[in-house]
DNA sequence: AAAACATTTGGCTATTTTGCCAAATATCAG
DNA sequence: CTGATATTTGGCAAAATAGCCAAATGTTTT
């Protein structure tokens, strides 16, 4: 692996970590239905509000976000939003998992 | 978000933080290709052979990968192939950061 | 049984990530 | 301008992760 290879898979597992955390996670997804501003995630996660903005801050740097302040607001939006997609396979590992389990309980 | 919920999200995350990084991201690409044993990766990565018997665990603790002992050798295979599949989209995330950054400097 | 080989595990330190609080910034209402 | 609201930023302590070394385990060879 060459030093421009080593960066390509750098800048790729940045991307999945940005998601690989669950509240970031779940914020992706509800954005991938549409726009959502900070405030409204404030109503809905549990957490400090600032705490709330360095996640959105995560997945913007990434590049998996946008931002856009309107008024008072800020509202962020799903930048690549094929970026989800994949959830249905991370879903099925987490099934095959749940197999694997029920398995050694025979 | 309750308290079901809660765990899948911390479900899906742990797959994800498997892959978050960039020497498991290569290892799995690798994989989808077909099985390695362990000693073929310690051959192509710059790194202590305990740290990549780690990588490699982390990513079979996540239900990614499985592994099957045969004689002195490990060899790993991809346990859901599809993992895989939303790698273009990463990648497309990463051109539009490119894009966003050449945007910059015109 | 002893030596050699392949891999995993335990333990330790350095680094990174998380999440809270407090303070700063920006916008709007009065 | 002042105060209220929405969000970001800086700073810090706690928790998680990474990677090396040494030791343990399992397998084959001699």
């Amino acid at each position: 692996m060459n030093a421009k290879e080593k960066n390509l898979y750098e800048a790729k597992a940045k991307v999945l970590k940005a998601l690989a955390h669950p509240t970031r996670l779940w914020m992706a997804e509800q954005l991938s239905a549409g726009e959502m501003c900070v405030c409204e995630f404030v109503d809905q996660v549990e957490a400090d509000f600032s705490t709330i903005s360095k996640h959105l801050s995560v997945l913007k740097q990434a590049g998996i976000v946008q931002d856009e302040k309107r008024g008072k607001q800020v509202y962020y939006t799903m930048r690549v939003p094929c970026v989800m997609n994949f959830m249905s396979c991370v879903e099925a590992v987490i099934e095959n998992n749940a197999k694997a389990q029920a398995e050694l309980l025979k």
